[in-house]
DNA sequence: CGCTACGTTGAGAACAATCAACCCCGGTGG
DNA sequence: CCACCGGGGTTGATTGTTCTCAACGTAGCG
C-alpha cells in the first residue's frame, strides 16, 4: 500500500538520532542528548536515571512502507518514535482500513491489551524509533513510578485525540475533516517546533483518506475546493500553506 | 433532549445499590458487598483495603436525562456506574453531538485532561453512580500502586474499544453499524451477567444515531431491514431478539 | 524508456440525510 | 374521564454528499 524507498521527504531523516549520536561523547549519554525526550515518555526520568533506560533501549531504522509490527502480534516492545512518521491503523475482513494516527517524533506506540497489539504500525516514510523491550520496561516501571504516571498521562492524551477523532468522523462533513486534519497538523508540527505554516503531509492522499474516512478522490477534490477558496495553497514536495487561519479555524466546526 | 421521568426500564433501578445496602450489616461494608465490584476499578485493592475507599466514596442518584457533568468542568470527581446507563459525549459548536459510549454498571467515568472533564456526561435512564473526589482519591492512589495500573489498564480498554468505534465510524456501512452496535451491547450485557439474548437498549434512537454516526431515521430505517431479513426481532419496552447470530456476525464485518 | 504509484478530474450511481407525515403512548390538565 | 400535548418511533419522497468507476497527467525508478 506503499512500498518503494521515496524518502527524500523524510523529515530530517534520522536527524534527532544523529545528532544525538554526535553529542554522545560530549554528555556520556544519547538519551539524555536526545532532542525529543522532552517530549516523550523518557521525560518521567531524571538525567541520572536516564542510564537505566539506555541499557534496554535499541534504535532502530525502519523504511518508508515497512511494518513496525502488527494487530495481534505478541507485544514485545514499546517504541517511541525519534524521526519520521508512522500510521498507526486496524483493518476489516475485506480490506478497508482506518488509520487512527499519524506519529511524529517524541510520539509513543505499542500499547496493548493482553500483551498483543491492539493495532498495526507502519512508517509512512523511512523513520528511526527507540525500542524498549517490554520486560524490561515493566522492570524499570516498577523501579521508578514515574514512568507509569507518565505512561497514564500518554495514555489519556491518546484517548483524549481518540475521541476528538471520533467526533471528526461520525459528525462532520469531508471539508471540515480536511481542515481540521490540517489544523491539527500544524499545531502538532509547531509543537515539536518544526514548521507549521507550510504544512507537512508526508502521507498519501490514500493515507488521508483511510485516516479521514474518506476516499482519495474525495481528499483530492476537498483540497482543490480549499485552494479555489483561497483558504490554502498546494505547495511542491507535499507542503501546503494556509492563507486564512481564520476563515479555516471557523471551516474545522462548521460554520 | 431525554427529560421525562420516564425510567420505568431502568435496568434494575437501584438494585445492585440496595442489595449492597441491605447487605451492609451482614459484611460491615458496603463496597465489599457491591456487585460490581468485580467488574470495576474497586477490584485494585483488597477486602481490607477496600474501608479506605469506602471512607471517600458517595453514591448518587442521576434522574433520566439529568447531566453527571459537562465537557470543560473542573474535574473534581471521578465516578463508578453501579445502576442504569450513563451516555458520554462531545458537542460541536452548532449542536451536532457524537457519542463515545454508553457506561453500564462496573464502568467506570470521569477521566480529565488537565483537570477538565473531556467530555460531557448524562444519565440515559434513572441511575446510580459512586463519586470519589479527585484529590482524596489521589491520596488513595499514592498508597496502593495497585490502583494505579488498574486505573492505566482501565483507560487502555477505554482506548480499544475508543479505537474499534473509529474504524466503526469511519469505515463501516450503516448496516454494519447497527449490527456492530447490537452485537457489542450484547456482548458487554453478558459481561456484566445480564440478558444478552434479548438485548435491551435503553436509548432512543436519537442516542444510537448520535452514537453510531447516523440519523434516527437511518437507525430506524436499518433496524426495519434487519427485521425484514429474519436476523433480528424487535421485541416490546426497547429489547431485541437477535435470531440469527451467525449471520449477524457476519454482518458485523461487512461479508 | 516504460512501468507504477500517486494525484487530479469527470460522469454517474448509491447511500444516507433531509423534509415531512403519521402513529403510538404516557403524562397532564380541563 | 377524556382530550390534548409532546416525545419517540416508523415510513415515504426527495435531495445531496460522497463513493465508484474511469480516464489522464506526472514523477520517480528500474
Amino acid at each position: 500500500m506503499q512500498g518503494k524507498g521515496k524518502d527524500f521527504w523524510a523529515d530530517s531523516p534520522g536527524d534527532a538520532l544523529q545528532q544525538a549520536k554526535s553529542r554522545e561523547n560530549l554528555v556520556g549519554s544519547p538519551c539524555a542528548a536526545c532532542p525529543v525526550r522532552p517530549l516523550s515518555i523518557c521525560s518521567g526520568l531524571s538525567i541520572d536515571e536516564l542510564s537505566d533506560l539506555e541499557k534496554i533501549v535499541t534504535n532502530i531504522d525502519v523504511k518508508a512502507g515497512a511494518p513496525i509490527f502488527d494487530e495481534g502480534e505478541a507485544a514485545t516492545h514499546r517504541y517511541n518514535v525519534t524521526s519520521g512518521c508512522v500510521r498507526i491503523y486496524k483493518l476489516l475482513g475485506d480490506g478497508r482500513r482506518q488509520i487512527f494516527g499519524f506519529l511524529f517524533p517524541g510520539d509513543f506506540l505499542g500499547l496493548a491489551i493482553e500483551d498483543e497489539y491492539a493495532y498495526s504500525a507502519e512508517a509512512v516514510v523511512t523513520s528511526h524509533l527507540c525500542r524498549f523491550p517490554q520486560r524490561d520496561l515493566e522492570g524499570l516501571i516498577s523501579r521508578y513510578p514515574a514512568l507509569e504516571k507518565r505512561l497514564l498521562g500518554v495514555t489519556k492524551h491518546e484517548l483524549a485525540i481518540a475521541q476528538d477523532l471520533m467526533v471528526l468522523l461520525g459528525r462532520k462533513s469531508a471539508e471540515e475533516k480536511v481542515v481540521t486534519m490540517l489544523l491539527t497538523l500544524s499545531k502538532r508540527a509547531q509543537h515539536r517546533g518544526q514548521s507549521e505554516n507550510p504544512v507537512f503531509l508526508p502521507m498519501t492522499r490514500m493515507d488521508l483518506g483511510d485516516y479521514l474516512g474518506l476516499t482519495t478522490e474525495t481528499v483530492s477534490r476537498t483540497m482543490t475546493q480549499l485552494k479555489t477558496k483561497g483558504v490554502i495553497h498546494l505547495e511542491r514536495d507535499r507542503y501546503i500553506s494556509l492563507i486564512d487561519m481564520e476563515k479555516l479555524n471557523e471551516m474545522a466546526e462548521g460554520f
